[in-house]
DNA sequence: ATTACGTTTGAATAATTGTTCAAACGTTGG
DNA sequence: CCAACGTTTGAACAATTATTCAAACGTAAT
C-alpha cells in the first residue's frame, strides 16, 4: 500500500490531478470493487466455469457434475465450496443425493454476456 | 484428469447419463472455456478490476493510474502486462510517456453488468 | 448393527500469483 | 554526451491456489 499523493508518486506534476480525481470520483468504493472482483475470480478458473454454467442448464449432483467436468468428486466438491461460499451455488439434499443449482440471476446474466464474448 | 466413465467414477449407476450427456452437450468447447475463464480471471483481482474500471472511464497515463490505484509504478506495469497481454487494454506512446485506455467494448459490457449486480 | 455409497473435509503438495526491489530501457532537454 | 524521468523488466519472496489422497460423515438398506 502506498498512499503518497501525486507529487511524491511521479516526483513531477506531469499526472493530471483533474483527470485523477475525476477517476477516482467514478471509481466504486473499494469494498464494492474486492467483491466484484472476488466474484470474477470464482469464475475465472476453468473447472468452477465449467460448473456453473454446467448448473446454468441443468441441476446436477455432485457425481453427475464430476462426470460432466470430468474431474474427481472431491475436486468438485471442494470447488462447490468456495461456489457455495460466494452464493453462486445452492442445493438440496435428497437422501444421500445432494443437488446444485445456480443461484444466482445476475450470475446467468454474466454468463450471457460473456458467452456473446466469445462468439465474437 | 479422470476420463472414466460415469459407472466407474460413481461405481453405481445413480447419475443420470442423459442429463449429463445433454449438459455435456451444450457446455462450450474447452478452449472457449478456457478463454472465458482466463477473461474472468484478469478481472479477478482488485487491482486489476480498478485498473480497467478508471479506464472505462478515462484514457490515462501509468503514473495516474498507479495514483488512483495506490499502488506502485512497478505494481500497475506489472498488472497491464497482463491485461494487455489479454487484449482488455491497448495503450499509445507520447514521448515518455504510455497512455492505457480500454481495448475491448465487450469488456465495458461485462463490467456493466457486474455493476448492475453490485447496486441491489 | 453393519454395510454400502454419495458427499464432505483436512492435510499435503506442487503450481501460480501479486508485490517489491533494483536495475534497465527509451525519450527528452540541456 | 549527459542527466532526468516515465516506464518496463527480471529476480525474489510470501501468499494463495487447485488438486490428490485418505479419512470421515450422513443416509438408506439389509
Amino acid at each position: 500500500m502506498n498512499n503518497n499523493n501525486n507529487i511524491e508518486i511521479c516526483k513531477t506534476n506531469i499526472v493530471d490531478p483533474d483527470k485523477v480525481n475525476l477517476v477516482k470520483g467514478k471509481l466504486p468504493h473499494i469494498q464494492d470493487v474486492n467483491y466484484l472482483s472476488e466474484t470474477f475470480k470464482a469464475l475465472g478458473d476453468p473447472t468452477r466455469l465449467q460448473i456453473v454454467l454446467a448448473l446454468s442448464y441443468e441441476e446436477l449432483c455432485v457425481c453427475d457434475l464430476a462426470t460432466v467436468v470430468n474431474i474427481s468428486i472431491s475436486a468438485i466438491s471442494h470447488q462447490l465450496r468456495i461456489l457455495k461460499g460466494m452464493k453462486i451455488v445452492s442445493f438440496r439434499k435428497d437422501g444421500k443425493m445432494v443437488y446444485y443449482s445456480l443461484d444466482d440471476g445476475h450470475i446467468r446474466n454474466l454468463l450471457n454476456e460473456a458467452m456473446t464474448h466469445i462468439s465474437e
